[in-house]
DNA sequence: GTCTATAATCAGATAGAC
DNA sequence: GTCTATCTGATTATAGAC
């Protein structure tokens, strides 16, 4: 029930400050992660930030790690689901590539602080460890395409796959480093990437 | 003086486990920095890691921070002497931008585990963000170059050369995620990165 | 240059009232 | 759903011996 209605329905009409659930919890504490790093992140920063007190978050979740595992997941889940949509599935090798890679800018965009924070984790925990995997599972999707492209000459043939995947996806994951929505468009972004991955700096418009 | 050279002036011929100075120290500290993230590292797991305690550790710097500080110190020195370089000087701002684009490449590879720490830092101390702010006058660096050769026609018009030196830099750096010498000479890694950058996948060879 | 022992502080998490 | 108070263990750093 959201906030207003369950007000409502209890019969108190004033105004009041909105009190927490999961996802708004969740949505500070990532914040909070990209800016300090997990590790760097107490609890007590958590309750800083929110506005409520440590074991008032602990009523939510059952511990920080909780949290970091719910923002990798999303971001996990959003990444997989592109290697399902239809796009992913074109005939050319070249035409799935530009796709795919077109997808990842904008799901990136789309949930920027979820995706940051997967892109920052280093395998201390057994949750890290599992969401790293997750993540090179990912890798090996799009490196299997620009394989596909090589071997069907849509991509120049002296550079090794491997090392065009990790640098066209570490192209891609650095925008979370910059990115902020509102003063580029992800269109734009998406169009840059794209054209860059595919033409370089001299190729034509 | 080196080791080997101390013991022979104190008489001392035998063999002996190499005992620790502040670089050999590092050199290890930064590994684990690396490895578990700098906030996710405690004098714990250095004194394991260096296989001496955590007060002896100590004894040879005055903080954990300090650590940090020497490998922030000597990666960027080593991207900036880039910028003095007669290569960087180049008349043409499009054989600038190549050229230094490969000498990051370079110093990526020659400074890979003092670099890879400089690209991790949030800003959570005073040292932090001093490195912080120091790295972003190199990206300026790099974006003036874009921005000259955009003017000069070298780089394609429709793209933003804010976009482009954010792009480039973050393909550079993501580098720092995967790359171990060894499997991957530094050199082809930076012809594939100049190549990339200047000619996309489809570019002539 | 290295050690053991310990001080002082901080962090993650819980108890129990409102 | 939120609070104050508190427990427990980890963490940074120091003291002082060898």
């Amino acid at each position: 029930m959201p906030e207003a209605a369950a007000a409502s329905a209890a019969g108190t009409v004033r105004a009041r400050r909105a009190q927490y659930d999961v996802a708004r919890l969740l949505a500070v504490a990532v914040e909070v992660f990209i800016e300090r790093g997990y590790d760097g992140t107490s609890m007590e920063d958590l309750a800083r930030a929110t506005g409520i007190s440590k074991s008032s978050i602990y009523h939510h979740v059952e511990s920080k790690e909780q949290l970091l595992r719910l923002a990798l997941e999303r971001a996990l889940d959003a990444l997989f689901a592109i290697t399902s949509e239809e796009g992913a599935k074109t005939a050319r090798a070249i035409d799935r590539l530009q796709y795919v890679i077109g997808r990842v800018v904008e799901v990136l965009g789309a949930e920027l602080p979820y995706v940051t924070v997967l892109l920052r984790v280093r395998g201390n925990t057994e949750t890290e460890r599992w969401a790293l995997e997750r993540r090179r599972q990912f890798d090996r999707f799009v490196r299997a395409i620009v394989i596909e492209a090589a071997a069907d000459g849509g991509v120049r043939e002296d550079l090794r796959p491997a090392l065009v995947e990790r640098l066209v996806l570490g192209m891609i994951n650095s925008i979370t480093e910059w990115y902020r929505p509102g003063r580029v468009e992800v269109g734009e972004l998406k169009e840059t990437v794209v054209a860059m991955v595919m033409g370089g700096l001299g190729g034509t418009p």
